[in-house]
DNA sequence: CAAGCTAGTCCCAAATAATGGAACAAAAGT
DNA sequence: ACTTTTGTTCCATTATTTGGGACTAGCTTG
């Protein structure tokens, strides 16, 4: 009897729907978005036009393309100011850069998966795929793990069913019953390592961000690459990480943000 | 037959809920929506429930209140990077800041109301209400006025008859009646001039942002004070503000802005 | 420029989901 | 311990969503 992962009702529908066409990135014609819609034709383009009303989409008529709405740009705008961290972890982030001259990651988690709100990169920077706003897997990523290791229980069951255990490099976890063993490390730990297993060639150490009731609000990694750096030399980041992690958890405390789930 | 300004179906009132919490700037306590709520309490509380569900809302257990989700904070890179004019303004807005050393604000607009997307204060600067995100009564302001002036006639209609005409400074125009004529006039200058209508002490000048198609798609105004200058000075902010426009409006045709609505 | 094709829109009877008054439960106050 | 306030759930009724398919607009091709 657990709560489903999925849609409920029509507002999920559209939800989804919006989700879709938002992550797009661009603006698209109703047939793409048809495409990758798991509804039929007429209930796609009905929700389409609600949205549309809504004002969470924009139809342009000339070009017979959708994209974000004005509502949408004006609420997820106040949703960033008032739910990311970046804003407030921004200059904490930006000193631990400067003191360490690595790529660093803010994260948080959107059941059971990472999105990055913040990334900072040294001038002589390599490229990584974590973007800010950008969604990945936590299974394989510094910063998921870490959020998975000190989540509650509860939380930590439901975000495992829903990994997608895809393997990403020879290191990536597969299932559970391989990370498990390594949350129980991490926790003890207190960092999390990312051993090449989301990109070939990536490493990194994460600490998790504690809010209010010590529960985990996000996660801070130093990231770097095997071609400058050994998983052994990025274990001298640990201090400082840790300490800047909890500098932030030490603003957010107090603040109602959204609990890693 | 016309269509209906407000809201279609579920969709439409979870949308409306999570305007509201998000609106509120912080987080809020299920009685306090209730409070603001135009639907019965179990309808409330199970839509509450739904937006959660779906990540547009998070639900504090501790503190037992809802703010915005990390889904709608995911959704606010892709929506302002594509739908807002603020990245791809910037340069210019920063530019005429320099240029004309006052407060400088770029607008677009959402179902008849305005939405500040930029904004930039000089050392000097002084306060007014416009602040990124927010959301303002397109017919006492100069960013309003002129794109009402310039959409398109069905638009308009449907933008003026959804005004609240609140009169904030005996200057407001209380009704479309004497707004009219004025845009008639805005039409054929050009630009718009606020007059204390909507900040005592406050004035502006404002063009329009045309993209592809000679549609508005924005506004951008140079702002100040009665205590600095006179509605007579601002007028020769109006080469520059107009270049200004014309350059971000060249940049943004060819993409599929919203258009003023 | 008409015919053919594809993309987009709309209709309506059946199926499904939303509704909300009221009862209930859990906190908070006294 | 009791009262009040706040939050949650139930479920028969009611209203909305659904989607196959027909239709239309817009583009392309012979």
């Amino acid at each position: 009897m657990n709560k489903h992962v999925t849609s409920d009702g029509t507002v999920g529908k559209a939800l989804e729907l919006l989700d879709m066409v938002v992550a797009f990135g661009r603006s698209v014609r109703f047939s793409e978005v048809l495409e990758v819609s798991p509804f039929p034709k007429a209930t796609t383009h009905r929700l389409l036009q609600t949205l549309t009303n809504q004002g969470m989409l924009a139809f342009d008529e000339d070009r017979h393309v959708y994209v974000p709405g004005m509502r949408l740009v004006r609420m997820s705008r106040h949703a960033w100011t008032q739910s990311s961290l970046a804003p407030l972890a921004q200059p904490f982030v930006a000193a631990l850069a400067a003191d360490v001259s690595e790529t660093i990651h803010l994260a948080q988690m959107e059941r059971g998966r990472v999105i990055f709100v913040e990334k900072t990169t040294p001038k002589t920077g390599f490229k990584t795929m974590a973007t800010p706003g950008r969604r990945s897997p936590a299974h394989c990523t510094g910063v998921g793990k870490v959020m998975l290791a000190f989540m509650d229980a509860a939380r930590r069951t439901e975000a495992l069913d829903g990994q997608s255990w895809e393997g990403f490099t020879p290191n990536t976890h597969r299932s559970s019953d391989t990370l498990l063993p390594e949350l129980e490390q991490i926790r003890a730990e207190g960092v999390a390592f990312d051993r090449e297993e989301h990109e070939q060639g990536i490493i990194s150490i994460a600490a998790p961000i504690l809010g209010g009731s010590s529960r985990v609000i996000g996660a801070l990694s130093v990231v770097t690459s095997t071609f400058r750096m050994s998983l052994k030399d990025i274990e001298k980041f640990r201090p400082a990480l840790q300490r800047t992690a909890a500098q932030i958890g030490g603003e957010a405390a107090g603040w109602p943000y959204p609990i890693a789930q």
